[in-house]
DNA sequence: ATGAAAGCGCTAACAT
DNA sequence: ATGTTAGCGCTTTCAT
C-alpha cells in the first residue's frame, strides 16, 4: 500500500554514493562521470522516482510556480488568456496557481497573501472592477516579487503590464460606424476608473471629434457592462428626444441587452440603429444579427503576460524599470452594424 | 530593498522563546500562555511575518494545494466548475493549481507528472476527450493521492466521482420534444466512450422506447459537437427521405450550428423543426430562437467534487471504497422547441 | 569525479 | 507552559 515515494537518498543508499552525487548526476551536472549518470538515472527510473518540488523550491528559495489573479473566470476573455498563460508557463517549466478575486477589492487582498504565502516566483494581475487603490501591491513590492498587470491596471500607476490598445479599438469601432454612415453615435461606458474603460471611450470621443461630429452627452451612458444594464441604457437613449442612429458598447453583454430591446420594439438593426460592441464573446457571432466586436487577442495576451514576467523572475537582480507592452486590438465587423451584406 | 522575509526564527530570537513555542502561539495551540500569545502576535504583525508554506508542506508532508486537470477552460461549462472548485477549495484553506490537457491524452499524462510533483494533496480530473486508458492514473493511485473525476469519467472503471444525470437530461430533453408532439426526433451524440456522451444516447432511446416511437438509425449521427460538426450533421439529417421534427443534440455548440442551417433553409424553428441542447452555454439564450437546453449546475458540481475530494484528503488512512455523487440536470425549455410561447 | 556537512523554515515528539 | 532536538528532501559549498 501507501507506496512510499523514493528519494534522492534512497537512491544513493541503494548505489551506495553520496546524495549530493546522486543530486548532481539527475540534475545534469557536467563533472559526473558517464558511467554513474547512467547507473542513477537507471535506478531512478526503476523506482519511479519524482523529485519533491517542495523540498528544491525551500532549499532553492524559488517555487517555480507563478501566480495569477483573475477578476473571475467565466467568460470569454479571461478564459483564453489563461489557456496563453498556461501554455506558456508550462512551457518554460512553471505550474500556476489561479485565484479568482469576484471583482472584490478585498477577495483580491486574500488573494495577494495566498500568493504570497505559497511563495509564488511571480505575480499576474488583471484587477477587480472594485479596485481603486495599490497598498496591497506595496507587500508584493516590498517582498521583490516581480509583478506583471494584464489588460486591467490602474491608471496613473507605474507598473510593468500587457495591454491592449482599447484606445484604438474604441477608435475603429466609431470610425467604422461613421464610414457605414451613422452620424449619431451612443456610447455604452464603464468604470472609468479601470484603464480599459477609459480608453475605450477617449477613442470614442477622439473619433467624433476628428470626423467633426458634436460631442453629446446625452449620448453617452455609464453603466457596469452586463446584459440588463444594456438594457436599461439602451431603454434611457430610446427616450431622448432625438434617438441614435448606432451604439458603440465598450462590452459585447450590454451590446446584446441592446439588441434584445431594439429587436422587441421592433427597430431595425443595423438599418435603424447599428450596433457594435467588444471583446468578441463567443455568443457575438451567433446573435442575430451578429455582433460586431472587437477581438483583444487574448491568448496572446496571457502569453505575453507570462514572458514579460519570466523575465523578471530571471533576472531578478537587475532591477528593470517598468516595461509595457500594448497589443492592437482587431475590428470584426459583423452584420450588427453593415449595411451592405456580402 | 529585496526585504528578507520574517521567519518564526526571527520572532523567537527577537523574544527569547524557542521557535517551538512561537509556532505554536501562531497555530493555536492551546497550552501557550496567553501573554506569550499576544507577544509573539503582535511582533509577527510588525515584521510582517508570512509563514513559509513551502517549509510546513515539506514538513508535514502535505502541501495544502489540490490540483485540477480539465479539458479546456473555454466555454461556460468548466469555467463555472471552476469557479464552484476555487470557492470551496479557498474556504477550506487550500490552493488550486490548474491544468488543462488541451482535450488531449498526452497532455494529460504531464499534467499528471507536474501536479504529482508539485505534491498536491489531491486531484480532480475531467478526462479529455481523446483519453481512452486508466494507465496514467496508475501513478497517482499507487503513491495513495486522493482522486475525484468530475463530470467526464472512463465507462466501467471504479472511482469516485461528481457526475450529471446525463440520462436524465437526455430523457427529459426528448420527452419535452415528445410533448410538444414531435415524433420523429433525431439525435446529435459525441464520442461513445465518454460516458457523458453515451448517457444522454441512451436517456434519448429510453425515451423514445417508453413512448413507442421506433429507433430510426439515420436520425441519430455521431460527432465531435462542435458548431462546424452541427452544420454537417444537420445537413446529412435534411438529406433523408423523410427530414425529422427534432433534434436533441448532445450540445449546445452543434446545436447552434443546425440552427444556423435551418434558418438559411428558411425553416421555421420550432414548427418545421425543433431544437434542444446540452450544457447551457451563455449564448444558449441569445440565438434567436433563444436554445432550449439543459442546465447541469455547474458551479455546484465544481464544489461537491472538490468537498468530496478533502473528505478522502483529510481521511487519508481509511481507504474509503470509491463514492459517486450524482446531481440532478435541469431542463429549460426555450423558443427553439415550445410551439405556444408564454 | 565524488563525499561530507550545513541548512532552507517549519512541526512534532519528547523532555522539563 | 515552554524548551530541545530531529528531520522533511533537496542543493550547494567546501573538501578530497
Amino acid at each position: 500500500m501507501a507506496a512510499k515515494r523514493a528519494s534522492i537518498s534512497d537512491i544513493a543508499k541503494e548505489l551506495n554514493l553520496a546524495v549530493s552525487t546522486v543530486s548532481r548526476a539527475l540534475s545534469g551536472h557536467s563533472r559526473i562521470s558517464e558511467a554513474t549518470r547512467k547507473r542513477v538515472w537507471k535506478l531512478a527510473e526503476q523506482l519511479n522516482y519524482q523529485p519533491n518540488h517542495l523540498a528544491a523550491a525551500l532549499r532553492k528559495g524559488r517555487s517555480n510556480t507563478l501566480g495569477v489573479i483573475v477578476p473571475h473566470i467565466d467568460g470569454h476573455f479571461f478564459a483564453l488568456v489563461m489557456k496563453g498563460v498556461e501554455a506558456v508557463a508550462n512551457k518554460a517549466g512553471y505550474n500556476v496557481m489561479l485565484c479568482q478575486s469576484n471583482e472584490d477589492y478585498e477577495h483580491e487582498q486574500k488573494n495577494i497573501e495566498t500568493l504570497i504565502n505559497a511563495q509564488v516566483d511571480g505575480i499576474l494581475v488583471s484587477l477587480a472592477r472594485t479596485t481603486r487603490d495599490f497598498k496591497h501591491f506595496e507587500k508584493v513590492r516590498k517582498r521583490d516579487i516581480p509583478l506583471v498587470f494584464f489588460d486591467r491596471i490602474l491608471e496613473g500607476v507605474d507598473v510593468s503590464a500587457v495591454v491592449l490598445d482599447d484606445y484604438q479599438g474604441g477608435y475603429q469601432s466609431v470610425k467604422h460606424l461613421l464610414d457605414q454612415g451613422c452620424r449619431r453615435i451612443a456610447h455604452f461606458g464603464g468604470p472609468q476608473h479601470l484603464n480599459i474603460y477609459k480608453n475605450r471611450y477617449a477613442g470614442y470621443c477622439q473619433a467624433l471629434h476628428d470626423h467633426n461630429i458634436p460631442f453629446e452627452k446625452d449620448l453617452v451612458v455609464f453603466g457596469d457592462m452586463t446584459l440588463e444594464d444594456g438594457i436599461r441604457s439602451m431603454n434611457q437613449l430610446l427616450a431622448l428626444p432625438q434617438r441614435p442612429d448606432a451604439v458603440f458598447s465598450a462590452s459585447d453583454f450590454s451590446a446584446v441587452g441592446a439588441m434584445q430591446v431594439l429587436k422587441q420594439r421592433k427597430l431595425r438593426i443595423p438599418y435603424d440603429i447599428a450596433l457594435s460592441g467588444f471583446s468578441n464573446e463567443t455568443f457575438a457571432s451567433l446573435t442575430e444579427p451578429m455582433l460586431t466586436s472587437v477581438d483583444q487577442h487574448c491568448e496572446e495576451m496571457g502569453g505575453a503576460a507570462v514572458r514579460l514576467l519570466l523575465e523578471m523572475v530571471q533576472e531578478r537582480t537587475k532591477q528593470l524599470s517598468p516595461r509595457k507592452i500594448v497589443l492592437q486590438p482587431q475590428l470584426l465587423p459583423r452584420e450588427s452594424s453593415r449595411w451592405r451584406q456580402e
